[in-house]
RNA sequence: GGGGCCGUCGUCUAGCCUGGUAGGAUGCAGGGCUUGGGACCCUGUGGUCCCGGGUUCAAAUCCCGGCGGCCCCA
């Protein structure tokens, strides 16, 4: 029987399909919990967010950044000392306004970002430009009254994977110099996972709230919708100036320091989830996967044989878990086998190991990966090589199927007419020559009926070009549909 | 922000229009038979019909409000 992995459900219904794999494979039970935009991480699911979160703790550890903890509860007065920041987020902010039974006379914001009350205490710890640049990071829950439709791991009220790195620095240079690394390491994370990314400069109109500017790290998911995936800030002085963070410089006066902040969330799951699944379900980048290989026993023919099938079985287990490997063997004795590899599948379990009576005969294994499902028979004595040969070869072209898909989704256009042929579709993202004027781009936004995404990141100049208003182009502008 | 669809065992769903015994499939548990791509048979288990109010002799069903989910548009 040839067995070929189909992808039409995956992307001509991908919300239904995302909404069935989070239940198929017991990730995020999502709509049941009695608040709107609220889920629960089970365990399945669980086990693969903290891989996702070691692999950034190990990314800014090893880049000097040191991890904290700051309240969940920030007094409002805090949350709007910076007027920029607060018109940005106020009318999404959870308020506790009640301990117990007593209105509190001070609301409390539940954070939906850490800016205000970690540049508080920098202003406490930090005096002098010797103990710069500082990076900090945390990892927690954050809360945005999200009033749009909510949509899990997407959209939630309640993000739970809120890693938030902000840091200080004695000049502008310097913390744009961190943005730079900020950048290098989202690379290096999105890398690891092959999540395929755009990086965009995000317009005057759409940086975050609060900072200079704003780089972003966007994905195309499975439906063609674009969706943001980090971000990257330039704060300026602008937080450090309204908590009168002052420090000493070395020229011996006293200045405001610089920061950066830099965040991913729930969407970096989201979206590993979505772009290397198929129509069967999950197909997991073997290091995440909290189970990398299942051994399904062919329990057929005689009682002799069905024993020395189980003992096979459990050895290569222990074999392959001394070799470093998670592996599970799967010798539930209600299921016959073809469930058993539904059930793996569904799951993006790497590597499956068959064992039935003819491997154990003529000392071979069926081996079976799961973004392909190709078979291989294998010898006893090449295992291991075999093993970790197949599971890098199915991390490369998990990612290099990704990109494949993402770098056709871009297209580049020049005329008026190429724009909208593409705003037919609206799939992925279009590329316009831009004068660098505001009202110019949001015409244009409205013609497509898409989002300016921001201009290429690096910066690429588009000399020579011409933008739809007949100005002289000064940059390349991305549109797309967005999530 | 605007519009539409929907909420019934863990899951999917019938019943709702035309008010009167909540039914099926799947899952789960036990047993039998099987086991190389979702087997089958028997038995059992499982429901505050989303919540609150109203109408009625009687509400899953009709009406109002709330909560929640999905889709489309902006």
């Amino acid at each position: 029987m040839r067995l070929v992995i189909s992808r039409s459900r995956w992307s001509s219904d991908f919300s239904r399909w995302f909404d069935w794999v989070l239940e198929e494979a017991e990730i995020y039970d999502y709509g049941r919990y009695p608040v709107k935009g609220m889920g629960v991480w089970m365990p399945y699911g669980f086990q693969i967010r903290r891989r996702v979160i070691e692999i950034l703790r190990e990314l800014h550890d090893r880049r000097g950044h040191e991890e904290v903890l700051f309240p969940i509860l920030i007094p409002e007065s805090m949350l709007k000392r910076e007027s920029e920041h607060i018109k940005g987020f106020e009318d999404e902010v959870f308020w506790v306004t009640h301990g117990g039974l007593e209105p509190l006379d001070v609301k409390l914001a539940l954070r939906p970002t850490s800016e205000t009350n970690i540049t508080y205490y920098e202003s406490l710890w930090i005096k002098s430009y010797k103990q710069l640049p500082k990076k900090y990071y945390q990892i927690v829950s954050v809360f945005r009254y999200e009033t749009k439709a909510t949509r899990p791991l997407v959209r939630v009220r309640e993000i739970t994977t809120f890693k938030e790195a902000h840091t200080v620095h004695s000049s502008y240079e310097d913390a744009e110099r961190q943005v730079l690394e900020a950048i290098e390491m989202y690379k290096e994370f999105f890398d690891s996972l092959g999540i395929p990314y755009i990086i965009s400069r995000r317009p005057e109109w759409d940086k975050f709230a609060g900072a200079l500017y704003t780089i972003a790290f966007d994905t195309v998911m499975p439906d063609g919708k674009v969706m943001q995936i980090g971000t990257a800030h330039h704060l300026g002085q602008n937080f450090t100036r309204v908590f009168d963070f002052r420090i000493h410089m070395p020229d011996g006066t006293m200045d405001f320091p610089w920061q950066t902040s830099y965040g991913v969330s729930d969407r970096v799951i989201a979206s590993v989830i979505s772009i290397h699944g198929d129509d069967r379900g999950l197909v997991l980048p073997y290091h995440i996967a909290p189970i990398q290989i299942v051994i399904i026993p062919i329990p057929a023919g005689g009682e002799e044989e069905r024993r020395s099938v189980q003992e096979e079985s459990r050895r290569v287990a222990a074999r392959l878990e001394r070799a470093g490997y998670r592996v599970k063997v799967d010798d539930r004795e209600e299921l016959r086998p073809g469930a058993k590899y539904y059930y793996w599948e569904a799951r993006g379990v790497p590597l499956r190991i068959d064992i039935g009576p003819e491997e154990v005969s003529s000392r071979t294994y069926t081996l079976v990966r799961r973004d392909t499902l190709e078979k291989y028979k294998v010898s006893e004595e090449s295992l291991e090589k075999e093993v970790s040969s197949i599971l890098r070869d199915l991390n490369s072209n998990l990612s290099s199927r990704a990109w494949a898909r993402l770098k056709s989704l871009v297209k580049r256009a020049r005329s008026e007419q190429e724009a909208e042929e593409w705003a037919v579709e609206k799939k992925g993202i279009l590329e316009l020559p831009w004068c660098g004027n505001e009202e110019c781009a949001r015409k244009t936004e409205e013609k497509l009926d898409a989002k300016a995404l921001g201009t290429v990141w690096p910066p690429e100049s588009a000399e020579g070009e011409s933008c739809l208003c007949g100005r002289r182009a000064v940059a390349w502008m991305r549109y797309a549909k967005t999530y």
